[in-house]
DNA sequence: ATTATATGTTGACGATGTAAATATATCCGC
DNA sequence: GCGGATATATTTACATCGTCAACATATAAT
């Protein structure tokens, strides 16, 4: 089976079989990469729980001890895709900022997205979260991670000026930083764990998660008072 | 108790032992409880990762198999500490509403008896909302988690009357305890994983910690205006 | 071309969760 | 008290997992 040099589609020989840069790499040149995407597959199906070394070998097509050699252990694969996904939030927490008219409305922007990116991707968002899996001295990892941090501060910062407390206190800045995060966060986790489905009944409409956000975000705007 | 036969529970085997019962019988007689007890240890000591059938029975001295009965499955031992601790939780949360001076200190008192929860069990804290591993209908575990929702409720209603706005509304009392609940929840998970760190090192005094909760605590409220 | 390095495979080991078969203790109706 | 029914605990077994070591092969360097 392995040494089935005939039909076998993981072999190292066809070097440059067409002029095109066959996205099919046979032999995986990108096996990291198909193993992050193979790993990204099981989180969205079966969640961090079903996320294994070894099924991600068999999903990539390759041996179990295959991964080592990219990842080390199964907490630098994690650590890896967690990094993926900080990127990725960070990407869209800074669209969602570039999008938004005003600073007040970046920062509602800004968790909007972040929750928005923890419901269609819950099984990456537990990862992200999963401190104890994660290996946070990776060099990926804490790129990404200080990614999220400025995107944060730059809209906080952006807001400071139209304040009339603290203006340029960065005590202040960082509470106003940690304020927003905390909210978010716990919105977001307890939301795709369900913690928060009973709530939801109590709120209108079609889009109840969006209600009951929009909610919690007025809740915290000391400015309008009715 | 089920069984009231002698002084000690776990004594079931009087053959020629000597005038001491012997610290192991066939039948523990509260190896239930013993199994909790050691479950809490492994976590305190290694977290939720180290949390097995086979080492909570290996530290309560009996068979890897005789969780089972108890519990059957791991996640029926997790769902049951959980529980325990939701337990706790709900108690704590209870003592700080009532020792506490108004309704408005009442729901900071709250939001410090969670967060200090948290802190000085975080293992049992991870488990309590690794909702992955946790059967929700078991009777335990919602009994538990509904009673940390009726204090929590109460506290809010507690408070209304003196807000100006949505006094008896049910779905603003829901936004003001998901708005709670939330910005607490994401600082005590966030605070426990070491994600709050470098923003720490910006408060004064020796109790960053507290200083930063205090601080979030503190942009909540829109009464507050200097 | 030869050597060195990177990448992938195979086989093994101990740990785990779980099930089945078995053993022992306690309980319940007499 | 007695004896079966039930609850509790053990033993054995199996599949899966992470990890390691030894090995094989492809790519890169010299």
């Amino acid at each position: 089976m392995a040494n089935d040099r005939g039909t076998d589609p993981r072999r190292h020989r066809p070097r440059k079989i067409s002029t095109k840069a066959a996205p099919r790499a046979y032999h995986h040149g990108a096996l990291k990469e198909a193993l992050l995407r193979a790993a990204e597959d099981i989180l969205v199906e079966d969640g961090v729980s079903g996320l294994t070394l070894r099924e991600t070998a068999r999903r990539a097509g390759v041996s179990h001890a295959a991964p080592k050699n990219h990842f080390g252990d199964l907490r630098g694969l994690m650590s890896e895709l967690a990094a993926v996904g900080f990127q990725r939030l960070a990407a869209i927490m800074s669209n969602a900022v570039a999008d938004a008219d005003g600073a007040e409305a970046a920062m509602d922007a800004i968790g909007r997205a972040y929750v928005n990116f923890a419901r269609s991707s819950p099984g990456l968002f537990h990862l992200m979260y999963r401190s104890e899996a994660l290996d946070f001295t990776r060099a990926a990892l804490i790129e990404a991670t200080s990614g999220i941090s400025g995107v944060l501060k730059d809209a906080v910062m952006r807001r400071k000026p139209a304040r009339s407390t603290g203006k340029g206190d960065p005590r202040d800045t960082v509470a106003s930083m940690a304020t927003s995060w905390c909210l978010v966060h716990g919105f977001a986790t307890l939301l795709i764990d369900q913690r928060l489905t009973p709530m939801l009944a109590y709120m209108p409409g079609d889009d109840k998660v969006g209600a009951l956000l929009d909610a919690i975000l007025a809740k915290m705007k000391p400015s309008r008072r009715t």
